[in-house]
RNA sequence: UGCGGGAUGGUGUAGCGGUAGCACGGAUGACUCUGGAUCAUCAAGCCUAGGUUCGAUCCCUAGUCCCGCAGCCA
């Protein structure tokens, strides 16, 4: 039993450690306990939701724990904007982290006085050689670095620096809290690396009561090992900082044992990237910036800000991960993966809708005068409990203009002259006359219709191929509809360094259809409701762009559309 | 002559000494009142070269290629 519950785990290398840690007994009785450590200065994207979902799976998977923990070391760039838009976003994602959430913040004076410790030690020195020095000091990836001058002052000295310091007597710049190492190692990081800097700023938690904070190389392991943090995951471009990590862990722990909770090891994974996107912070704010989009919510964002409001649903991105995986190696994931799992999450939970998004009109010549019949639809193909609606049949009618063909190719199943087609729930027609405007362009059909070809009481016995779908002109309700594809047009806009990525951007990432005729039903729809439109898509109820009266719906994902790839 | 990672079908990911599996994508067919869904079938892979072994994707050696690192950012 244990086995087979066991074979229901995952099986990624970082499961296969962790149940490693377990059978070895490192954990002690320490429960499985991991974080998510954002800094609140941007916006959360697709790549954030596989490190969340990541963390918070395996507190769940092993019955640990996830904290959720703001990694706000620099005041400069972080506000509480962010701090918001983060904590609804992992909320939506379903990653729970109970009342474990935390501000690295939170713990300034204990950190504070770590680092006194660490120069009590000899493990730490106030240098107050100016950035470009340090920078020259440090070396290269080829060449060792040389000492600072100041590296051997005495510990009283730099423990009454250090408070002056804090005290605010010096100018950002002047002076930094650097970790005493080694300035030959080859490994950059453990070159004295700075632990400490002067930064006279408000911090959107701590005011200004501090002028000094902690770097990132000292605070985050820290931080874990404070929390208890037992699995300290983090992409790879860390790891290199793990001996870091590591010598920051074993210093708390010999110097500071009595806050110290667990000894924190990191583990480096490889990031998500995509194809037809772009994941940096940097990108994604340059695309928000220079108005490429509407802002960072714009549906057509990797953001789950801009995910949410296309309508993908938090299940969706929670079985895109798990497909995905995790490892260490680079790697670009397939969109089509990802729009695998929206479709087949959504196709048993959006009820379908007729919708026309590019209207013709088709009289239908010999149906009564003025006669309106409602036809029954289901709700939801093979699903009953569903249940139908009843949609109303006219004379005139919409149906979609690419559904009709002059010309119409052997393959082409829908509408032709002369060529019969089933409306969708209602009657089977055949198109006898077409219409065309003084350009040459069609404007309407004339069909007519056979009346034993009634949806479930055909007594025809027609076999016809096509079935398109159909809006009754005169109760048709009009929406607003956004089509969206790829952002870019490439799959890897990030390929050509030398081309500016915006330069790939898609022009026909949104294509927005105006009050557009759909079937009575939808409105009924309410906000943030998912539909199918039928053969369309997949659409959600954008409640931030519509208006009371107005819906607009973005299309999620389009259906998989065999016939496109017969056609080129 | 810096340090640290990584290479399994088109894509992602299992397998860690015993016939290379899963998923997406692709192809073909069946079914269908959504050219959707569903079902069936097929094609497609261990970076290279040596070595160890009865047997190597896995272990060893030597290469090749790719990624990251020189913020008082995280």
């Amino acid at each position: 039993m244990t086995e087979k519950i066991e074979g229901d785990m995952k099986t990624n290398f970082i499961y296969t450690m962790i149940k490693d840690d377990l059978k070895n007994g490192l954990l002690g009785n320490k429960p499985v306990h991991t974080r998510f450590p954002p800094e609140p200065n941007g916006y959360l994207h697709i790549g954030h939701a596989k490190a969340i979902l990541l963390n918070y799976n395996i507190a769940r998977d092993f019955k640990g724990f996830f904290n959720l923990r703001f990694d706000d070391t620099n005041p400069i760039k972080e506000e509480q904007e962010f701090v918001d838009s983060i904590i609804e976003d992992i909320r939506w994602l379903g990653a729970d982290w109970g009342d474990r959430q935390f501000f690295t913040s939170d713990y300034f004076e204990t950190k504070y006085e770590f680092a006194t410790r660490l120069i009590k030690a000899g493990k730490a020195y106030v240098c107050d050689l100016s950035p470009e020095e340090i920078r020259e000091y440090r070396g290269t990836l080829t060449e060792p670095g040389q000492e600072s001058p100041y590296r051997d002052r005495s510990s009283e000295e730099n423990l009454d620096l250090f408070e002056r310091m804090r005290r605010g007597e010096f100018p950002n710049g002047s002076r930094v809290l650097r970790a005493k190492i080694d300035m030959f190692s080859g490994n950059l990081n453990m070159r004295d690396p700075v632990i400490y800097r002067i930064l006279h700023a408000d911090h959107h938690r701590t005011g200004d009561k501090w002028c000094i904070y902690p770097m990132y190389d000292f605070d985050h392991p820290f931080s874990d090992a404070l929390e208890g943090i037992t699995h300290s995951l983090c992409s790879i471009e860390y790891s290199d900082h793990r001996p870091l990590y590591d010598w920051i862990v074993e210093s708390a722990l010999e110097l500071m044992p009595e806050e110290v909770k667990f000894r924190s090891r990191q583990t480096e994974f490889a990031r998500l990237n995509m194809t037809y996107t772009v994941m940096s912070k940097r990108k994604l704010r340059r695309l928000v910036e220079e108005n490429h989009v509407s802002g960072w919510d714009d549906p057509r964002m990797p953001t789950i800000a801009g995910l949410r409001r296309r309508g993908v649903t938090p299940e969706a991105i929670a079985d895109f991960q798990d497909r995905v995986g995790v490892s260490r190696a680079d790697s670009t994931v397939d969109l089509a993966l990802f729009e695998h799992c929206i479709r087949q999450d959504l196709e048993t939970k959006a009820p379908r809708l007729m919708v026309v998004l590019d209207p013709l009109k088709v009289v239908i010549t010999n149906w009564p005068e003025g006669k309106t019949e409602m036809v029954e639809m289901e709700n939801m193909p093979g699903d009953v409990s569903a249940g139908t609606r009843k949609v109303p049949f006219t004379g005139e009618i919409f149906i979609e203009r690419d559904d009709f063909m002059e010309e119409a190719p052997k393959k082409f199943f829908r509408l032709a002259p002369g060529k019969e087609v089933r409306l969708k729930g209602a009657y089977i027609i055949c198109c006898e006359k077409v219409i065309k405007d003084e350009n040459g362009k069609i404007t309407e059909l004339h069909c007519n219709y056979d009346p034993r070809t009634k949806s479930n009481q055909d007594t025809s016995g027609k076999k016809v191929k096509g079935v398109i779908h159909w809006v009754a002109e005169k109760h048709a309700a009009f929406i607003d509809v956004n089509l969206y594809d790829t952002l870019f047009t490439v799959e890897n806009p990030e390929e050509d360094n030398e081309k500016d990525f915006t330069g790939q951007i898609n022009p026909q990432s949104l294509i927005v259809c105006k009050n557009v005729p759909a079937e009575p039903a939808v409105k009924e729809a309410l906000p943030g409701n998912r539909f199918q439109f039928l053969r369309k898509g997949y659409f959600y109820y954008d409640s931030v762009a519509s208006r009371e009266g107005s819906p607009v719906f973005n299309r999620v994902v389009a259906l998989r559309d065999s016939w496109a790839k017969v056609n080129n």
